[in-house]
DNA sequence: CTAAACAATTGATAAATGTCAATTCTATAC
DNA sequence: GTATAGAATTGACATTTATCAATTGTTTAG
């Protein structure tokens, strides 16, 4: 068995048992302990500031496997940060069907495209046991006016999120079925790294319909696509275990831009 | 002839020559003054406070068809909203192509995907003779600080940013070339009516290469699609005018949820 | 542990869309 | 007004992807 962490052991590993330890009935850890700190805070914030913010954050018992974060057309009330695990968000269509419109991994944000209307568009639901923290979003807001900090890095993250689905729109709407799964993986795989986990192999928490339905294609197809970026030595794809062999020929393959690059630094994923 | 108002003529219609008349070398016509303020503005904002948001908003000269209002990769200094007129965002790919990213037609926005990084991710080009009124971003964001509203306003709008794309990726990500299509023409439609032009008799401002690039399809298909949907008697086409002649059976082709159909009230447009 | 349900893979075939090429239409420059 | 370049349309054909069907592998409930 090679090292094999997936989204949940490494939250674990990184926070091995101290004195408040991650259960499963009553979550109370403050974000000044929490695993996810550094990736969390904005830098700037920290004292009383820390304590205010900690003050507002609601910790929910961890969700297990397909249970649901929220439902289409619920009041939106807050907004949520993935701790471990993860969800995706999906839509219903016309036909009954869903349609999946993200995945969410840790240290990852929800709920943001409810603001506008007050309530969800999509549902949320783990894909995995997955914890997140509850921010409600009235006192954030409330708590914006008064750290100018915090107000200027919500809105960066808001422009990240109207960024990063512009990126999508670029996939979707050109590439061949390699080029959309090519970049999917890469995508996952940029995700994991600025999380601090590895980026050349990793579980895969989502279902190939789920990867299909994403990506706009036949679950057939991507079947196809996972064996023959096999065959031709660019991952190597064991059910949901990924490892990526050929960083640069997928790169090439996907059609991505720079901007998708590991140039993203860290800044970008700071949060309340 | 029958009445065929761009969005150009509209505009003009809107404002006839009044005390200030738009000219192209000095424009400067106040908020209050502005076709779009209803649209424009939030409705809370009045007096003192609508003099402050007035005063920190930049009006340049309208741009020519094919001029740039930003470039790939340039500094983020403002947001901007379209007053008459259209522009395109598009983003370099890899093999020099260029990627249609989005439309923006009068009294929606441009530049928010820009605030996270810094630098505008795509380039905004007019696609005919077209004004903008700049906001200041600094300066916007100063303003929030002493106006909640505002604030508020702000995230509304960002927040209908994403759920928007979300939207789109929905399309891209699924349907079929006629779905897209169809899609896309009832988008532009709603949007028209939003903004009090005919939401069934309209120009289309880009070419048919831009519709294509930005559904992810060819020309041709494109092309085709139209003489289809005209055959079938859904539109009237002749180049760039276009009449919706059943809409009932564009939803249905496009495959649309209710969310995405004329239950937006004008609450959405709304801003700055 | 076993059975049953589900997830993933693979093959054969059909349908949709892209590509190439030719033609017509439109707008622009002179 | 005419010439020219660009945009849009149409047809023939090639390629990609979806669909249908069968099989294998994996997880879950009892």
């Amino acid at each position: 068995m090679r090292q094999q962490n997936t989204m949940q052991q490494k939250t674990q590993l990184n926070k091995p048992r101290q004195k408040k330890v991650l259960d499963l009935h009553s979550v109370k850890v403050a974000c000044k302990e929490c695993s996810l700190h550094q990736l969390c805070l904005p830098r700037s914030i920290v004292g009383a500031d820390l304590e205010k913010l900690d003050s507002i954050i609601e910790r929910k018992r961890p969700l297990k496997r397909n249970e649901h974060l929220f439902q289409v057309g619920s009041a939106f009330n807050s907004i949520y940060v993935v701790r471990s695990g993860s969800l995706k968000t999906y839509s219903p269509t016309v036909d009954g069907q869903e349609q999946v419109t993200g995945f969410h991994l840790p240290g990852e944000l929800l709920g943001l495209d409810a603001i506008g209307k007050g309530k969800h568009p999509c549902a949320a639901k783990a894909l995995e046991t997955t914890s997140v923290c509850e921010v409600p979003f009235e006192h954030l807001e409330g708590l914006t006016q008064e750290l100018p900090t915090l107000q200027h890095q919500l809105l960066r993250l808001m422009s990240k999120e109207i960024f990063d689905d512009q990126e999508l729109m670029l996939l979707l709407g050109k590439k061949t079925a390699e080029a959309r799964l090519s970049a999917f993986l890469l995508s996952i795989s940029l995700r994991f790294k600025q999380r601090g986990f590895s980026s050349t192999e990793f579980y895969l928490s989502m279902s190939r319909n789920d990867i299909a339905n994403y990506l706009g294609l036949a679950v057939e197809t991507v079947s196809r696509m996972f064996t023959r970026f096999q065959e031709d030595g660019l991952i190597k794809a064991e059910r949901k275990h990924i490892v990526i062999k050929n960083r640069e020929m997928m790169k090439k393959i996907s059609g991505m831009n720079e901007c998708c690059d590991e140039t993203d630094d860290a800044e970008s994923q700071l949060f309340v």
